[in-house]
DNA sequence: CTAGTTGCAAAGAGTTTGCAAGTTG
DNA sequence: CAACTTGCAAACTCTTTGCAACTAG
């Protein structure tokens, strides 16, 4: 993804102020480990717990302004919260993987999907913008490295 | 899909009465072209514009039901509303083509993503379970089949 | 300084639910 | 009739917004 510097740059040249408040909010989809997602709420609790002087508000203002400004892709898988990702520059279109049980979000990349994809929206004709999969699944029970699957296995 | 018939009987079998409400939900997606869905608003006003009473809450109830039951499936691609579309038996996972112009949903299938996710999914020791791939799109200028593009083309 | 930002609490949208009255089987 | 359903309105959840106090540049 864009340097901070040139995204806190970017800030200012459209107006917008560089708070301690977003500069956490940066710092942590920075360092969410690639693949994770946040929501409102959670960013909200993390940031409580570490000091850092937040509100709810401000968590749902700060995500959609990163958002708008191509920082952060919302996905949404988990039904009723949405979810904020990381956009990283490299990148193609990912999809997810999304453990019926646990939750868990994986995420994955396929050419194939890709290809046929863009193949069936100029079918329609429609130019492909943005292509999400969602691929609800459950663990195999001889290979549980989904934690709720253990719990729950009798 | 199940005839209607066998559809009443297993609501009875389960301890759920047929009121005429239910009945009335049945017959609409039972009757509403292929791979067109309904929000609970959507339904609502469809079935207070027919005289047949309803409320809102019994809208929403009946959908659940209904999608408890197999009969529907909640799909979800207009952000804030949820959709439901009837389950046709023969079906094999199908994905949906959003017009982000209009909000027009197409439905396309297709073997090749099938045959991959099951892939991945395998890859990662998950069993599949559902599929869903949303393909948002603007359709191409020269063949405008979206109404709003028309408006908007200036 | 002044325009942008924050926190708060109130307002919104979509959906669910408790309850009394009404129906189905 | 008894159990299930309905309509209504209130409750809920997630998200947005108005506003006065605050702050970055």
């Amino acid at each position: 993804m864009k340097p901070k510097e040139q995204l806190f740059l970017e800030l200012r040249t459209k107006g917008f102020r560089l708070t301690p408040q977003r500069e956490r909010v940066v710092d942590i989809f920075y360092n969410l480990p690639e693949g994770e997602h946040l929501s409102a709420e959670a960013l909200y609790s993390i940031l409580k717990r570490e000091t850092t002087d937040i509100s709810l508000a401000t968590s749902y203002r700060s995500l959609k302004l990163l958002a708008s400004m191509g920082v952060l892709r919302e996905v949404d898988f988990s039904e009723d919260h949405k979810q904020y990702e990381l956009v990283r520059d490299e990148e193609t279109p990912h999809h997810h993987l999304i453990c019926i049980t646990c939750g868990l979000a994986k995420e994955f990349e396929s050419d194939i999907i890709l290809k046929e994809a863009l193949g069936i929206a100029n079918g329609f004709n429609f130019e492909m913008v943005d292509l999400q999969m969602k691929l609800y699944a459950t663990c195999l029970p001889e290979k549980a490295d989904c934690p709720k699957r253990l719990e729950t296995a009798s």
